[in-house]
DNA sequence: GTGTTGACCCTTA
DNA sequence: GTAAGGGCCAACA
């Protein structure tokens, strides 16, 4: 049994985080044990195979506002992924106060 | 081997 | 509150 690699790592944080809340690249990277590696979580979300399961639109930026240019396809897509979980989107902007996941306060 | 790029973060203005 | 600049580290050409 091998090691996981980084992005199964990293995979499998994504996929820690609750329905109805969102995590930045940052704490990502810090939960997978990548440190300051934030920019890594986006390459291996991009390299994400088929058929996955990862909740990959539940990460965005410190900011709160999501990686990606207000009216792109994969913008709109992760809009509309996190209002169906309830997660409100404003401005292309997450309200992470209320949203944001903390593992020591689950859902 | 070097140089550029990137689904970012932090500090400062 | 937003905007701009600098920095960090791994993958890619």
């Amino acid at each position: 049994m091998t090691e996981p690699t980084k992005d199964q790592k990293i995979w499998q944080v994504v996929a820690a985080i609750p329905a109805g809340r969102v995590a930045s690249y940052g704490q990502v990277a810090h939960m997978a044990g990548l440190g300051r590696q934030a920019r890594y979580i986006g390459r291996a979300l991009g390299k994400l195979p088929e058929g996955h399961a990862i909740p990959w639109y539940r990460v965005i930026r410190s900011d709160g506002r999501i990686a990606f240019p207000i009216g792109s396809e994969a913008f709109e897509v992760q809009a509309r992924s996190l209002r169906e979980e309830g997660v409100e989107v404003v401005n292309g902007r997450v309200a992470m106060r209320r949203y944001g996941w903390n593992p020591s306060v689950p859902g």
